[in-house]
DNA sequence: GCGCTTGTGTGACTAGGTCACTGATCGCGC
DNA sequence: GCGCGATCAGTGACCTAGTCACACAAGCGC
């Protein structure tokens, strides 16, 4: 990080980014700052449009929809690499909207204001393409988001999203965090890991869920 | 319709273009074409990206999630005045996904070439305003269509699309079509309508449904 | 009028969401 | 180490929504 702040390196990271014209790569160094934000910042939520665009060099941010409910689902994350491109056009949201970002961990970001990223966007065909690009991948996953809850079964979404999430084979989140990534009830969850548990998928523990038959998850991810 | 092909008068219909730079006006007019396009056809789909941004003159286009089990959801409407401007991120799409748009009346719309966008996007503001904030219209409406099949009852939901799309009291649709609008099946709306009938509010007719108690509805709608 | 197609009604059943709980486990202060 | 509040997980009863397999009805062409 402290490597970061002082050049342009970061530039790179960004697959879109790396054939910037060169004069326009000053232009984001110069004009954007590079700040650390801790785990559980909210980035933008209702009433709170951030007036920049957000570049997310470590770490990543989970978009999430409340409803008044209380109620949450997941959209999608952002992770490193990516831009939080959406933020762009909430910042001209006809009305504000039920959709938040959170840090998930301390992260790293670049921040363009928005008149520099008016201007890149007027004078650069690759910035342009990264935007485009950028807004394509997640309105891509929103469609996926819809179509699972709209038609997919709740069983096998969650045995997606414990594969998708486990890390070296455990998955470290409450039932109630479950819940909040698929949409559902807590509830729900614990009633289908108890299912995936009996059938010796996985072992629970308090806030602890560790895979044991990878195979078995996955036949019923992918039917 | 005749007076629409020969001038550039239809600029005027859409409300962030009004501003336009006079010289770009010319670009627009000269180097877009306006198209008739017959009801039912699909103006983009899987395996199916359209290479213009099209702004809709007349008539209107539904947007839809097609499930490969056949169910489909109906994500929102571009009415006349408004570009479909989701069309341009798709032509960037990563994978392709699974919504089509389709014309639900005769339309008329002017299509304006890939490259065209791009030049319009590169030297005009008010360009670039019109397309992020159509951006920020359609990304709200896909939040939208989120929290609803997610979190609202069915038949809140059905109620709010009856007082929605009925026209002076009247509204044709099948009750497979209003299933396929809220991505559920065609037994629940049957049944949602009996019951909807039982009350009093709606009167029933092959294909027909008319409103005898708007406030009725309306009452649960709101709820 | 006869048969086809399309639209609607129904009952039995499964999946998922809600409500109102109980019991388990953890961290923390003392 | 013990007690206590907070958080997490399990459970049964009940309701809503989606699925399946039908029967029945209305319009339409011939």
């Amino acid at each position: 990080m402290t490597a970061l702040a002082k050049s342009d390196d970061w530039i790179d990271r960004f697959e879109g980014l790396s054939k910037l014209e060169p004069g326009l790569r000053n232009v984001l160094t110069t004009r954007s700052h590079v700040v650390r934000l801790p785990a559980d910042s909210v980035i933008f939520g209702p009433g709170k449009s951030p007036d920049n665009l957000l570049l997310l060099l470590q770490g990543t941010v989970r978009v999430q929809q409340l409803a008044e409910s209380g109620r949450e689902v997941v959209l999608y994350r952002v992770t490193a690499g990516e831009s939080c491109v959406l933020t762009t056009a909430c910042m001209l949201a006809y009305e504000d909207y039920a959709a938040e970002g959170i840090a998930e961990t301390d992260i790293v970001v670049a921040a363009i204001p928005r008149g520099v990223f008016d201007d890149l966007v007027a004078s650069s065909k690759e910035f342009r393409n990264f935007v485009f690009r950028a807004y394509s991948r997640r309105i891509t996953d929103l469609f996926h988001v819809i179509e699972d809850i709209a038609f997919r079964r709740m069983d096998i979404r969650l045995a997606q999203k414990i594969i998708e999430r486990a890390d070296t084979g455990v998955l470290k989140a409450t039932h109630a965090q479950l819940a909040a990534e698929l949409g559902t009830a807590r509830e729900v969850i614990s009633r289908q890991l108890a299912e995936f548990q009996r059938r010796g998928w996985i072992a629970q523990s308090r806030g602890v869920i560790e895979i044991l038959d990878c195979e078995g998850l996955r036949a019923l991810a992918q039917s």
